[in-house]
DNA sequence: ATGGGCATTTGATCTGCGTCAACGGCGATC
DNA sequence: GATCGCCGTTGACGCAGATCAAATGCCCAT
């Protein structure tokens, strides 16, 4: 509670006199909750979210060693997630954007042992998680959708192993573009445009690489005519190309 | 149940004629199983596994495609678990001992999406997803559990990120040699003695190096002192150096 | 508008680890 | 107990990507 003073300006209770919030009506329903509930159902996942946080660019979600207390689904914006060893450096583990979900390292200690910070400007739903695994005993497919939510966790985790244990720079930086723009078109984004919300360095901690590494790189699919690239803004011209090079880890 | 036929050597009901077993008896239940539960629940636990299964050294406990049914508790032996890309290349995504849990992966898909193959003769439990699921719907510190176990292998994924991302050849090995040493420790092994159950070339995957870096690293800390090696046989000398080696990260 | 700091790009050089190669030892198999 | 194949070690060499350095341009605060 004092947690949630300290922080007035930026978190607010749901469901007062504003507009009506709820999951049940949620754009983003079908990536944050299970489908194919019943109206007694969507009654209670609608007392999930109490609350919800805007947070600014920059600022943090929540950070390494705070208490864990709730997951958090975003609903507008986009985050990276970051452990650090000790104090010194820093490693990116994820970037997240909306319909996903921030909090799930918090559980196993009660404790979050990674940070999360805006990249933009973005507003989540904070989830107290006591409420998610009550719900969850009640509605036996909300129950798997959690589990689900954190396998997925797990496997892409895996994906990021392969791709740091076994990849060249220039096949990392094709798998993160071709994942990035899946995920927007997914959410509903053009399939060729983006625009990266992570500085160069950011991309290179997430990747394993030094930023000038990942400056090249898109140097190089920009010159080989496979992206163009402005700034932070990226058009893919041949994602077919890109697959192609992700693929030739396979061949090794 | 075609699959369980097909592999009736391995597989076998418990609670036949044969000696009891049960969880609410088993001497891995701490790390199993939550603790603290009352006799209904223990007996609610002690139906979660009804089956065993023997994996010799060398066999595939599930594959990459196979159908997700159960999540695997394992009672004796030593695992890897690896990811491939497409066909070619294999990465090891980690080595999981007695009381660790395999097939976490699979929930996300109903596939599982590792390989998981015996270092050595193992046996398993047998946890049906489903029923475990059921029992966590009715022991709220079961669910909890649960999304620990969960959570944990999360943030264990999150420190090998940070290890392949960032660490130098000799910081990787003496993380893993740590982390080898302290799960055993907690299993009532040595601190300080440990015999490798994996190959060269299975630490290299798993750590983003090659063998012969895997090799040469561990010449290096004999030769310094900090370790002895004579083949799969390890003695920790000084795991403080090992530990200091480890931190030299944070400097950077 | 103006100035400072940060992000990015690009070039030049360095180096840790990969690659290639040769060799020795051990366990499994008949 | 001989042979084969895998595992591990060690050396020589090369390269992908790190490091160092410098220049440019954009964003933001004053």
């Amino acid at each position: 509670m004092f947690d949630l003073a300290a922080r007035s300006a930026t978190v607010y209770p749901i469901n007062s006199h504003s507009i009506k919030v709820a999951c049940s009506n949620c754009n983003l329903r079908e990536l944050c909750m299970p489908v194919g509930l019943n109206r007694e159902e969507l009654e209670q996942i609608d007392t999930l979210v109490n609350m919800r946080r805007k947070v600014k660019k920059g600022d943090l979600l929540f950070h390494h060693g705070e208490r864990f207390n709730s997951l958090f689904a975003i609903r507008t914006g986009f985050f990276k997630s970051s452990v650090g060893s000790s104090e010194g450096h820093e490693q990116v583990t994820g970037f997240q954007m909306a319909g996903e979900v921030l909090g799930l390292d918090g559980i196993s200690s009660d404790h979050h042992t990674c940070d999360a910070i805006a990249l933009e400007d973005s507003e989540v739903c904070v989830m107290p998680f006591e409420r998610i695994e009550e719900i969850s005993r009640n509605i036996s497919s909300m129950q798997r959708h959690v589990h689900k939510i954190m396998s997925r966790e797990i496997v892409r985790e895996n994906g990021i192993m392969l791709l740091l244990g076994s990849m060249r720079a220039e096949e990392r930086m094709a798998a993160f573009l071709l994942n990035l723009v899946d995920r927007l078109q997914a959410r509903g984004f053009s399939q060729s445009e983006l625009v990266l919300r992570m500085s160069r360095a950011e991309i290179g901690s997430y990747l394993g690489l030094k930023l000038e590494t990942v400056s090249r790189a898109f140097s190089k699919f920009a010159e080989d005519g496979l992206i163009e690239v402005e700034k932070r803004n990226i058009r893919i011209l041949r994602s077919d190309m890109l697959r192609e090079i992700v693929g030739r880890t396979d061949c090794a």
